[in-house]
DNA sequence: TACCAGGACGTGC
DNA sequence: GCACGTCATGGT
């Protein structure tokens, strides 16, 4: 099966390069995007962006369609931050994806102190060693592992896939999750969550608020990292030094579109705009 | 070679 | 509570 949507706010290269998600691929004129066991292909002609999969009401959540980014896009520009100005006109198309929770705990638990290319690298060979292998129209694949498929692995094969000094992350959060699972995440205000999360081995204030905002939709988190670090000294003319008192300014400025703008922020200083 | 990458942990104070 | 050293790994 397949779908479209108006291309002008639904961009593939923007919305899966823009370091939110660390699983896929460019194919044919388009991208192979995996989520947990699931996989589609998006492609766009600059007016349509077209979804296939199996499972199109899996991607059409996945990738937020029920979303009007038209009013974020405004919200964002309407701040005159040149930097922030710049992205939100270029990257109108590019939306913050609902991920699946236990899949970007693990990924974001990899992303510390790391960079992206390797970071993607990591996790590809995670899922082939332990992820269920599957087919579809696009040729075979490999799903995100189960907590309890991950939980089962020796440290040693997170060390062969080159997690580093985060593979004792991996064997204890994942352990954990396999056995008590993740229902005690459900249903929390961003505080609580935030909170919740903290308590996983590996799991800091930066991996928090990124599986916050990306594993339960939670818009009023802004990640700092190495990058928005740079950006609040250098567009922002902050001073602070402090992490979390960086990321309580930016919720103070933007409340609710906190992670739309940090994405966008975030995306156009990778891209040096 | 030293520094950097979507930082977190343990220790010492 | 806060500052600081340490933790793999590959790229520049």
């Amino acid at each position: 099966m397949k779908f479209d949507f108006d291309a002008r706010y639904f961009n593939p290269e923007h919305t899966l390069d823009c370091g939110q998600v660390f699983r896929f691929s460019r194919y044919r004129d388009g991208f192979l995007s995996l989520s947990a066991d699931k996989i589609c292909y998006v492609h766009s002609d600059g007016v349509k962006t077209v979804v296939e999969s199996d499972d199109c009401d899996y991607f059409y959540n996945y990738f937020d369609l029920d979303r009007d980014y038209s009013e974020i896009v405004e919200k964002a520009k309407s701040y005159g931050i040149p930097l922030l100005s710049k992205s939100a006109e270029l990257c109108r198309g590019l939306r913050i994806l609902n991920q699946n929770r236990e899949e970007m705990i693990y990924s974001f638990i990899i992303s510390q102190n790391n960079n992206i290319p390797r970071i993607k690298g990591i996790i590809s060979r995670i899922c082939e060693g332990l992820g269920e292998k599957k087919s579809s129209p696009f040729g075979d694949y490999h799903a995100f592992p189960s907590s309890s498929a991950m939980a089962g692995a020796d440290i040693s094969f997170y060390r062969s896939a080159g997690a580093g000094y985060r593979d004792e992350y991996l064997c204890r959060t994942s352990a954990r999750i396999a056995k008590e699972g993740v229902t005690r995440l459900d249903g929390l205000d961003a505080e609580s969550l935030r909170k919740e999360l903290l308590t996983y081995k590996g799991i800091g204030p930066k991996v928090a608020d990124c599986v916050a905002l990306f594993g339960f939709g939670k818009s009023q988190s802004f990640p700092v990292d190495t990058w928005v670090e740079k950006i609040y000294r250098e567009d922002f003319k902050g001073e602070v030094k402090d992490r979390k008192k960086i990321s309580d300014y930016f919720v103070s400025v933007f409340g609710e579109y906190s992670g739309y703008i940090q994405q966008y922020l975030f995306y156009g200083k990778r891209l040096n705009l």
